[in-house]
DNA sequence: CGCTCATAAT
């Protein structure tokens, strides 16, 4: 952006005390001889509500003719005229038309210079709005309220706290404080700026408080994320007997959807039937988007489909609602089906006609994402390249996103390095991305060039930083960056920036040093870190260190499987088959559940499906032939089977847990999706709990053997295998 | 006489 005109040195500029005046708004005699009036055939009054149906109805060829007229008849003489046709041509969007008339103006007073200034504004050029009010005070013509609430106007469009209060201060200047519309503008101008506080003051001073006062407050807090601030608001409301219309319900629903307050909202939801505003579509939308919210599926879907009208935004709070239920839902099905129920939305969107905008774009980006949907995902791409969306920020950051978990990193980073504008997201996004490839050295410098860039990392960012150094066992490194998150940037760690240097010591092997890094900074790990250290003891055979880890996650997690298998495999890795028969046992006593072994692959739109040893697909033999004869052709070429124990599924018992790790689902979902896809394409594969060592041994040769790409994204890492070896570093495969 | 400004849902 250009650099603003200094309004300091206008402020300097001598200005007369509008204050002396009895009144701002009536300070000039017309500018033009009243007999000059009365004698032209077409007087102002003739043309003025003319120019105003031609505003309403957007016309500039009709303004055009208008302007030849009032030029013919010599009327443009006639200010009042001249600055309604100002007004008409701005309202018609011809801005240069408007400014070539202003510019010919032998004469000018304050309300040509607002006609134009506002006009600016409307057309979305607030800075040339700001810059025709800094010439205007230099013209020696003084600002009335309606100049500087389009001033104000502009400054909120341009988002400048700066320059907006120095126009905050004309309003002191010109004792403009007393007016509501002032007020609000300011409270709104200082909530678009991120200023809640200084919203709050503003909206404190104004003395007579409208309900356009009160929405705007309590929609600042909405934007601000501080809901609980705009619930009590709101509440004063109430209490101060102001009725609220349907923007101050919708603001209200907003809050509520945060928390998300369900029975708030349903009170809400009742007032918008008292104050007769519930056939507001914006009112609907709030509604059914806090059902979204509140995980309401069913009642949202009933609300939807009585809806006799809807907007863009019904579909996009539709979409998105089912997008966000994905985080949320109990169980990974759940999450899929709310995924593609979002897709299926957004189809029904196009179809109905509308065209998709930014919000639905992102939103479908990043379900594909989840679901690792690359063949949609791409699709999207395309329209979101063909209708322009590809432009806006939040879009093509939730491009880079999708390509980094469908494991594509080089699409990724060719999104990424043809995006005009960066956000700190933007910036994160591919920094994870490359963390998550393993390409340790590419993250690390991507976030140096972000620095250099100016943008400020988060939490997030470092967390990226740190499994890059992590990952590739930089502890110098990782130690620096840890340092400067901490000093330099004042960001709390959190667990997950401890479990990424566990991690790294876990990875090169050192496994007390491991142990000594937590004791040292004092934190009590979490489950992930037990697992990572139990899996390191697995490795090392450390059975002393990999026990004492597997009482602390019992501790936390009496009840949980995973814990149990990896103790199980510790055990059984080094050979210790009397301690796998007793804990066995203790499982059976326990009654410890069994795992939930999912996996799933995407074929031509259709979500293939598959559990351990899963024998219901259509063509699951020739899919188990398949998976025979590339094990006997891996081993063939050095595969070895890791000595893994197999613990019961799910309706098994424990007879049938002879069976070898070679069925688990996601060898399942490989293996069909080799055979199903066209040659030579990848394969991406989504689990829901980490793979185990065994399967990622197999699949570094099915990669290997088969030439092709193999994508695997399980609960805890993004495996890409690719000619024998796989990005995760080896050290991915917990179980 | 002409400029009418401020608020909402994804």
């Amino acid at each position: 952006m250009a650099s603003l005109p200094s309004l300091a040195t206008s402020s300097t500029t001598t200005l007369p005390d509008l204050r002396k005046h009895s009144s701002i708004n009536d300070q000039r005699a017309p500018p033009t001889a009243p007999e000059a009036v009365a004698k032209e055939p077409f007087p102002s009054a003739f043309y003025v509500p003319l120019l105003h149906r031609c505003a309403e109805t957007k016309s500039t060829p009709l303004a055009e003719s208008l302007h030849a007229h009032i030029v013919k008849t010599g009327t443009v003489q006639d200010l009042f005229v001249a600055t309604s046709m100002v007004n008409t041509y701005m309202k018609c969007g011809s801005v240069a038309s408007a400014r070539n008339l202003f510019d010919e103006f032998p004469q000018r007073n304050v309300v040509t210079w607002t006609a134009l200034i506002a006009g600016y504004v409307r057309n979305s050029e607030p800075e040339s709005g700001v810059v025709v009010f800094v010439r205007m005070l230099e013209s020696g013509c003084y600002p009335t309220n309606y100049t500087l609430g389009s001033v104000l106007n502009a400054c909120s469009a341009l988002r400048s706290v700066g320059v907006g209060q120095q126009v905050h201060g004309y309003v002191v200047k010109y004792g403009l404080e007393m007016d509501t519309s002032i007020g609000n503008s300011l409270c709104s101008l200082y909530s678009k700026c991120g200023r809640l506080e200084l919203a709050a003051k503003a909206f404190q001073r104004i003395p007579e408080r409208n309900v356009i006062s009160w929405t705007t407050i309590v929609s600042a807090c909405g934007d601000n994320g501080d809901a609980d601030m705009g619930l009590r608001l709101f509440r004063d409301m109430l209490r101060e007997g102001c009725e609220p219309n349907e923007f101050t319900l919708t603001s209200a629903m907003s809050l509520c959807c945060v928390a998300p307050a369900l029975s708030l909202g349903k009170q809400v939801h009742a007032l918008s039937i008292k104050y007769a505003c519930e056939s507001s579509l914006p009112v609907k939308n709030s509604i059914m988007y806090l059902y979204l919210k509140c995980g309401e599926i069913d009642k949202a879907r009933k609300f939807f489909d009585g809806m006799e009208t809807v907007s863009l935004i019904t579909w996009n709070a539709m979409i998105a609602g089912h997008a966000q239920m994905m985080g949320l839902a109990r169980d990974d099905a759940t999450a899929r089906l709310s995924g593609l129920e979002a897709l299926n939305l957004f189809l029904r969107l196009t179809r109905s006609g509308t065209k998709p905008d930014l919000f639905s774009f992102s939103s479908v980006l990043s379900v594909c994402s989840s679901l690792v949907a690359l063949e949609q995902g791409e699709q999207f791409h395309a329209q979101a390249l063909k209708s322009g969306f590809l432009s806006d920020v939040v879009v093509s950051s939730a491009l880079v996103n999708m390509y980094n978990k469908c494991g594509c990193i080089e699409k990724a980073s060719k999104t990424f390095i043809d995006m005009p504008v960066r956000t700190l997201i933007s910036w994160t996004s591919m920094i994870t991305g490359y963390s998550q490839h393993g390409r340790s050295r590419e993250a690390i410098e991507l976030f140096e060039d972000m620095r250099l860039a100016g943008v400020k990392p988060n939490q997030v960012t470092f967390l990226g930083v740190l499994s890059a150094c992590s990952h590739a066992g930089l502890v110098d490194e990782a130690n620096y960056y840890f340092h400067m998150m901490t000093n330099e940037y004042g960001i709390r760690p959190v667990m997950d920036h401890f479990a990424c240097m566990v991690d790294m010591f876990v990875r090169l092997g050192r496994l007390e040093d491991a142990f000594g890094y937590i004791s040292s900074t004092g934190f009590e790990p979490n489950e992930v870190i037990w697992s990572i250290l139990i899996a390191g003891c697995r490795s090392q055979g450390r059975l002393d260190l990999g026990f004492y880890a597997a009482g602390r996650l019992l501790e936390l997690r009496p009840k949980a499987i995973e814990t149990y298998v990896l103790l199980l495999n510790m055990y059984v890795s080094a050979g210790r088959w009397q301690d796998v028969a007793k804990v066995r046992r203790v499982m059976k006593d326990g009654k410890i559940g069994s795992v939930k072994d999912r996996s799933w692959i995407t074929v031509k739109d259709k979500v293939h499906f598959f559990r351990a040893d899963d024998r219901s697909h259509s063509r699951g033999d020739e899919m188990y032939e398949f998976l025979e004869r590339l094990i006997e052709r891996a081993k063939d070429i050095g595969y070895v089977p890791y000595n893994s124990v197999e613990v019961p599924s799910e309706g098994e018992d424990e007879e049938k847990t002879s069976r070898s790790t070679l069925h688990h689902s996601e060898r399942l979902a490989v293996a069909f999706g080799l055979l199903n896809l066209p040659e030579g394409a990848s394969v991406r594969v989504v689990k829901n709990i980490s793979m185990c060592r065994d399967c990622h041994s197999s699949i570094k040769f099915f990669s290997l053997l088969t030439g092709r790409e193999i994508v695997v994204r399980d609960s805890k890492r993004l495996h890409r295998f690719k000619d024998g070896q796989c990005s995760c570093g080896d050290f991915g495969a917990l179980l």
